[in-house]
DNA sequence: CCTGAAATGTGAATCCATTCACATCGTTCA
DNA sequence: TGAACGATGTGAATGGATTCACATTTCAGG
């Protein structure tokens, strides 16, 4: 069974709530503890779960551990990652430090910039490189995964490089879309089209605006 | 009739094309031409458009200016509105100064943060306020947007006190969920999710949920 | 051991988004 | 002018994701 990519972010929240939003003396979670967290309803959380080749008990719920070791499973089936911020100007290394601590599977080793003042300096701890350096760095440091942090003006340009360069998977934060080969991965975050969704259902009182209705309680 | 949550999303991202990435000298577009720059099919950008009110005409295609200007309406129904960042670190100074040059109808005017050492100085060009003055800055400068860039431990805390300041809106940029009272509009951001996404697509051969060259906005 | 309460896993139903297919129409050119 | 082309708008078909509903399982308590 091939999992959704819907599922799959699902998958990496519950594991992130889980590991470290969850009180650690609970031992058992049940589905409607982690809907509510998450804000859907319990039988999503059971039909995500499902997927996992793990079954919790009836009357018990799923056990924590089992739980976050089964999504471990499946979302890390494969090797370490090695990252590049491509773009080294207030997002790209704001990113770096936000991700910096994170999960130890996804190392940002390099950061490439097309100004040459930022050339051959370390950057929050990230060294960075000239843009043209990209392919032999890539090659060199076993680098898959670009985050995509340059202005939409370059963005094309740049993402172009980089497949020649060999990238396997990119995460975009350019705010316009990018063109690929198929066989590479892309996820795309507008944040100007995002910040845009809010305002738009900010006011208009008529709409029914999300899937997410969660009163403050615990 | 009501425009869902995904197509606002790609109604945003046209305009962004069309106003700041498109040709200038082109005064018509059709359907296919903008499905190509998106990534996805011709038929879906007629949908997304025929909720505007406005018709292209065959053989011809859309007016640009007319369908930039028929966008605009939809779009900003509302008025300008006044944006917090709230959170004031890597992430939330990063945005500041990518959003702060952008659309004029959504002000970023404030900046919120629990550290006495931001409070009361400009960043980015932006005052910043100790936290527990967001109620009467919010109030006074109209504020009705939150961007969160808190800490995950204190994101469900923070927010529980901007909806009792008043908040219509919230984009929400901390690595959990957070519950908000209904009437609140809500998106949320997790950039940890989407890199594991990547991540997982980069490895897995086997599957292939995305379609085409291009992915969708979450 | 038996009964009831409470949770799970899942087929079926529903809902929403996307794509197909085509009738329709404006433009262009013979 | 009118016929052919190439684009649109949209009903219907498809496909995917979510929810419903319930049979099933497990545990607690008498």
């Amino acid at each position: 069974m091939s999992i959704s990519s819907k599922v799959m972010g699902r998958l990496t929240r519950y594991r992130a709530l889980l590991t470290e939003y969850f009180p650690k003396d609970k031992l058992h979670v049940f589905s409607h503890e982690l809907a509510t967290m998450m804000g859907f309803s319990a039988s999503q959380v059971r039909r995500d779960l499902m997927c996992l080749g793990y079954f919790g008990v009836p009357r018990y719920g799923y056990e924590v551990k089992e739980l976050i070791h089964h999504i471990n499973d499946v979302l890390d089936a494969s090797k370490v990652h090695h990252v590049a911020v491509v773009g080294a100007g207030n997002l790209g290394r704001a990113l770096m430090s936000f991700l910096g601590s994170r999960r130890a599977t996804l190392k940002i080793v390099a950061a490439f910039d097309d100004d040459p003042q930022l050339a051959n300096r370390l950057i929050n701890g990230v060294p960075c490189y000239a843009m043209d350096r990209a392919e032999e760095i890539m090659k060199h440091q076993g680098i898959t995964i670009a985050i995509l942090c340059v202005p939409g003006s370059a963005a094309q340009r740049v993402t172009d490089r980089l497949v020649i360069a060999g990238i396997k998977g990119i995460l975009n934060f350019a705010p316009v879309p990018i063109r690929i080969p198929v066989g590479i991965a892309l996820e795309e975050i507008d944040v100007t089209s995002a910040l845009e969704r809010v305002a738009f259902y900010t006011t208009s009182r008529t709409g029914t605006p999300k899937k997410r209705r969660n009163s403050p309680q615990e």
